[in-house]
DNA sequence: CATATGTAGATTTTT
DNA sequence: TCTACATATG
């Protein structure tokens, strides 16, 4: 029965992309470049395919992110409306978490496992290499980390690494001869602790569904249909449980994956894409449907040709040809700033210039750069030019430090036996149990193969420290045994309580210390309305309202996701070019286009490593619909150290019929340009609009001020005897200004830092001048 | 065991 | 510049 909104979701699409929509049977590949419909398609294809009678949970379909998958979700349910919500759509790591937890016992796993993160892993790994008596600085956790992770991510179990001679080979080259012995061990420290990393998601997975016909039988049966958005991303494990899921004897094969090898873009993550190479011979046999979307939408034609001409310098890639019918639009602006503050001053200036020409709004702006380290000094100008903005990226709201504290104890009543919980908790807030009491429960516990936790309440100590020790045992059992009976936040105000921590943030009286209270207490609310909230959490089953469901869910969240007062405002965004993948916005800057940043120096001395660099710039530039500029800087501070740099390779691949031809103008303009802005900035204070949406939370740790009421003052206003304002440090008064005309330092006296009395250089510092 | 202070070291991208 | 760790001191 065709609905009338059947109809018309069909014809708003091209050919292709309806062939692309309406092929639902047998396996299908779909080539997308930037700007295609390539959302449109996915999304419209699972509406198809539910309105031809496939129940809505018997749709999986795979994302990289949230957001893509609750993008998609809210799309498909303007078509097929509520029912959509059914539809097992989200990220691998979050999909295949739950499965994971209903089929635990299998794999001898508890259903409450602990995800960890990095640090979890990081810190596990620094952990077994102390065990083992190896020079840390020889044996790196991080580099360990990185080669668990893709050793798992290529399918390499312990054993198999054991047996590899050219991993082995690596390692001794890289004088880390044990590493099979730490990634042995550490595998089964996790397995002891019930915890999985991110890649025990995918692998421990890939493994039930290897060794138990049951229950992979069990979930071929229930997905009719498989979908993957950006296939280009996927690593071998990733492919290998698809593979599990849709091909075996019989099978309709009703798989669709979408990519674009252009943008490719994580290989350092073991993306490889080869697995679209692959997938066509893996599925050539049965009829596969190969579709390529090769109209872009989005962009004028001079940023299509421009992101043509510069892919083109990358060998080996799948044949197509991106076109638009937009109309040529303006040229590629490029800015030549001598050092990355004038590059952040000139970026905030044309900003200010774009948006009066062509009326742009502030949400039609995007800063796209190499490394979030980047962020800081277009934060400042456009703070400067009272122009709102919002850095994504970084660390997220449930990586900080009191939020994880909090979080710890929480993990810690879900499932005892989650060692890096246990180490973050055991003396936080301190409670006299240190380094040396930790090292005798640590060898108790080795030596009788029982949990931290166990070796804790057994373990002799001295009468003090084993008085605190069974206040910490008190406060987590007894939230345990509460554990059936309360609901996520109950436990969680209880043990924030019980265990001391909200009085130690209390007591905190510091500026920072009311931050991180402020933290602890927004994780509560957090908690509380995932409680009260009916958003329910996508699942054919009931709501999971747990505190161990609450735990999986907030551990596979990112910067992009977190709930507060989401994108609400006009505002600029800043983020880095990995992040801006599947954006659009009329106007994109890409900044610090220079050798050793962009590319990357990490990635310099290897052919594939610039090829994925390139690729990187390719998904930068494809991210702007009408205005594209680029910009960088002869010199710029990197780690307190001035460097000089070379532009970037990639500036010379830009075809120069499509750069605007005033870059030569630009340098004679710079006096100008300097008056210009330094009136704006002038004026921007005195009008005393205040700077808003700014997250107070992204940069600076626990400002003491409000960032929504902060207007920063030009240097010159500050002078000795006035009163100010710090973000971080709060009121203050200044005592004196010294040093050279454009260097001055103040020293500010903080009356609310233990430490009150504070210099601080006036060329860098967000002041408020109060009088 | 906690805290203060110093120094060395490291800085890509993220689920 | 910033952080993490080591050391010294209370």
């Amino acid at each position: 029965m065709p609905d009338p909104q059947t109809s018309s979701y069909l014809d708003s699409l091209n050919d292709v992309q309806r062939q692309a929509v309406t092929t639902i049977d047998g396996p299908v590949l779909v080539v997308a470049g930037p700007g295609s419909g390539k959302t449109r398609v996915l999304t419209y294809r699972i509406a198809h395919i539910i309105e031809q009678g496939t129940a809505p949970w018997e749709v999986l379909a795979l994302t990289f992110t949230n957001k893509a998958a609750r993008e998609m979700k809210e799309r498909i349910e303007t078509v097929v409306g509520k029912r959509a919500s059914y539809i097992w759509a989200g990220t691998f790591h979050s999909l295949f978490a739950r499965i994971l937890r209903v089929e635990a016992q299998h794999i001898g796993y508890p259903t409450n496992f602990t995800i960890y993160d990095t640090d979890d892993t990081k810190s596990l790994i620094g952990s077994i290499i102390r065990e083992f008596h190896l020079d840390k600085q020889v044996y790196q956790a991080n580099a360990i980390k990185n080669r668990i992770s893709s050793a798992k991510s290529s399918l390499i179990t312990p054993k198999l690494y054991e047996k590899n001679e050219e991993l082995l080979a690596q390692d001794k080259m890289a004088n880390m001869p044990l590493v099979y012995k730490i990634y042995a061990a550490y595998v089964a420290r996790c397995k002891q602790a019930g915890a999985m990393d991110f890649d025990d998601l995918l692998f421990r997975l890939y493994e039930l569904l290897q060794n138990h016909p049951e229950v992979v039988a069990k979930y071929r049966e229930k997905f009719k249909h498989v979908l993957v958005d950006e296939f280009q991303d996927t690593n071998t494990l990733q492919y290998a449980i698809i593979k599990r899921l849709v091909q075996y004897p019989n099978s309709p094969r009703n798989i669709c994956v979408v990519g674009d090898d252009a943008q490719s873009i994580y290989a350092f993550r073991g993306a490889t894409i080869q697995n679209i190479l692959d997938f066509e011979n893996d599925f050539g046999q049965h009829n596969i449907r190969v579709f390529k979307l090769e109209q872009n939408y989005r962009s004028t034609e001079n940023i299509v040709n421009t992101a043509n001409a510069v892919i083109s310098y990358n060998k080996r890639q799948i044949q197509k040809k991106i076109w638009s019918d937009k109309g040529t639009g303006d040229k590629i602006n490029i800015i030549k700033a001598v050092d990355d503050n004038e590059e952040g001053r000139r970026v905030a200036d044309t900003i200010l210039e774009q948006k009066n020409r062509y009326h742009l709004q502030n949400s039609d702006i995007a800063i796209l750069y190499r490394t979030n380290s980047q962020s800081r000094i277009f934060e400042e100008y456009l703070r400067r030019f009272n122009i709102a903005y919002r850095v994504y990226g970084g660390q997220s709201f449930y990586q900080r430090k009191e939020v994880k504290d909090l979080i710890a104890y929480l993990r810690m009543v879900v499932n005892p036996n989650d060692e890096e919980a246990f180490r973050r908790s055991i003396n936080h807030p301190k409670r006299g149990i240190g380094g040396t009491s930790v090292s005798k429960v640590t060898d108790l516990a080795r030596q009788q193969n029982i949990t931290l936790f166990e070796a804790l309440k057994h373990v002799a100590l001295p009468n003090r420290t084993r008085h605190a020790a069974d206040g910490y045992i008190h406060t987590i059992e007894q939230a345990q045994a509460k554990a059936d009976t309360a609901n996520a936040y109950e436990l969680a105000d209880a043990i924030a309580k019980g265990s001391g921590l909200t009085d130690m943030l209390r007591n905190d009286k510091s500026i920072e210390g009311m931050g991180r209270l402020e933290n602890h207490e927004a994780l509560l609310d957090g908690i509380k309305s995932f409680v009260e909230e009916d958003t329910l959490i996508d699942t054919d089953t009931l709501p999971d309202k747990s505190l161990a469901t609450y735990l999986q869910n907030i551990a596979l969240l990112t910067d992009f996701d977190s709930n507060e007062e989401n994108q609400t405002g006009d505002v600029v965004t800043l983020m880095s070019v990995h992040a801006a993948k599947g954006l659009e916005y009329k106007s994109v800057y890409v900044v610090g286009l220079e050798e050793k940043l962009f590319p990357s120096w990490m990635s310099m001395d290897s052919m594939e490593g610039l090829d994925e660099e390139r690729r990187l710039f390719y998904v930068a530039i494809t991210r702007a619909e009408f205005y594209l500029t680029l910009s960088y800087a002869n010199t710029r501070y990197r780690y307190g150290k001035m460097v000089m740099n070379e532009p970037s390779r990639f500036l010379s691949e830009v075809p120069a019929d499509a750069i605007e031809n005033t870059s030569s103008n630009r340098r004679s303009a710079d006096h100008e340009y300097d008056e210009v802005s330094r009136q704006r900035e002038q004026r921007a204070s005195v009008t005393g609009v205040a700077p808003r949406n700014r997250r107070g939370t992204a940069r600076f740790a626990a400002p003491k001020v409000d960032p929504a009421t902060f207007q920063p003052s030009p240097a010159e206003e500050v002078q000795t005897g006035r009163n100010v304002l710090h973000l971080k440090f709060g009121e203050g008064k200044v005592i004196d200004v010294d040093g050279g005309a454009d260097n001055r330092i103040a020293t500010i006296h903080f009356s609310e830092l233990p430490q009150p009395e504070k210099r601080i250089m006036l060329k860098f510092a967000k002041l408020q001048v109060l009088d």
